[in-house]
DNA sequence: CGCACTTTTGAACAGAATCAAGTTTTGTGG
DNA sequence: CCACAAAACTTGATTCTGTTCAAAAGTGCG
């Protein structure tokens, strides 16, 4: 399981002004709020509810009540098409926000289950939303954080529409290396949380390919693999195979 | 090239109020505003920008000022990785917003291009984020608006993910016919606004595939193609097709 | 400790890509 | 308005990447 963030919590504002340096800009709330601004947000987060692995944060159809960010732990976000097709649309780790699908329609339009033990802080919606009208910089923080889902989400497409099976398990690994890193977690070394077949799903190959992709890597002396367990042992030629498709 | 809509322009909110039936929420400007609050809004959104076919609207890595309203015409987003390949990330008509890609880094994140000779309102987002802090429903809107683009995403995602050649071109018609319906365009005849190598662009599939799988559907009279003309023949049939995968 | 789930690997297969040629359409300038 | 060149489209043959089917081995959770 991962542990929480040592430096500073990232979803708790108030600890936020100790991390001036903090790397983790877009998911944290916004810095240079003030004591009695940062204290409103306080007011209407409800901290640390905990979600057992395998368990539903929310599901598709369920009312829309409230934002998440990730305290620990690490969730799926998935579409399935009626005829049980999975489309995994994301992962989320500490720090992530998630649920906003589900401004549009009032209601979640995807499953978000926890692939481990979590913990998450809830962020009622309508709250949030009136209070980001008294502090601009939490408004701008919100515009913020669903523009960059939307970036990423056109990333993904780029992925699956244009990548083959190497560049789409390479960037994949990247992607997760970068994001342990900005959490200050290692980045060239950590467990996979989640089946050959989520990844597989995530990246539209099947869970064969993904297998048989790493297996690959590993003869190529790129990666080290041991069951759930990723070393990153040769990040240039890694990156290389992506011929620098979109910095991340 | 797409005549305006003639029941109520969208980008129009002061007319927005002609027409309460509207099935164009998503598009248009918030109901229910006042009209002082319509007027303030239309102060800041400024009408009528041409754009001619070919040309850019905005490019990647221009600075960000506006989003954009399309008025009248049609326009593709697109991707473009370090080696050249094209991803298409969305068509865009009438009443469609653009744009939001760019709030997260300040920049615009992909190329817009008009297919056809478009004219667009540019509406200033620094201002118009401060007059929704004063207008609950405007912000609101906003919010609603990019949370529907981010699910719009994650069912490109499944799409590219999940679905065979034949489902992709389904379902894009599908798309279409529907988006032309809610701007009370012919739904069943249309004229594809874009090359077979874009629609495969959009799709994850190579122009030849999108070209065999229009004649096969011609062959097997679920549509009549007369060069960009579309026809469609059997609307039952084709959604059968797609197994119901996330209604549209 | 045992059973279910996950992973690996092999062999055959299929769907879409690639390569290639020919045709049609479109847009431009004379 | 027509001629011409460029762009777009169709169709066929072949290739290849990733899927499917299958079996065995490994792992870990209860």
């Amino acid at each position: 399981m991962l542990s929480p963030i040592h430096v500073h919590d990232i979803s708790f504002p108030h600890l936020r002004h100790a991390c001036s340096t903090c790397s983790l800009r877009e998911l944290c709330l916004p810095t240079g709020l003030s004591v009695e601004d940062m204290q409103a947000v306080e007011q209407l987060v409800t901290q640390g509810k905990p979600i057992k692995r395998g368990e539903a944060l929310y599901r598709a159809g369920e009312p829309f009540k409230a934002l998440f960010a990730v305290r620990v732990g690490f969730f799926k976000t998935s579409v399935v098409s009626e005829d049980g097709r999975e489309q995994i649309t994301g992962f989320q780790m500490s720090g992530d926000l998630m649920g906003f699908d589900a401004i549009s329609a009032d209601h979640y339009m995807c499953d978000a289950i926890a692939l481990e033990d979590s913990e998450v802080c809830e962020l009622p919606f309508t709250e949030m939303e009136s209070l980001s009208r008294q502090i601009p910089a939490l408004q701008r923080h919100f515009y913020k954080v669903m523009s960059r889902e939307i970036v990423r989400d056109q990333d993904v497409m780029l992925l699956l529409g244009n990548m083959t099976a190497d560049e789409r398990v390479a960037a994949f690994l990247l992607n997760l290396s970068h994001r342990f890193a900005q959490r200050q977690y290692a980045s060239s070394s950590f467990h996979l949380r989640m089946t050959r077949e989520e990844i597989g799903s995530y990246l539209g190959l099947k869970l064969e390919t993904v297998s048989r992709t790493l297996s690959r890597f590993q003869d190529q002396g790129l990666i080290k693999v041991q069951n759930r367990l990723i070393e990153l042992l040769d990040l240039t030629a890694m990156k290389q195979l992506l011929n620098q498709c979109e910095g991340h």
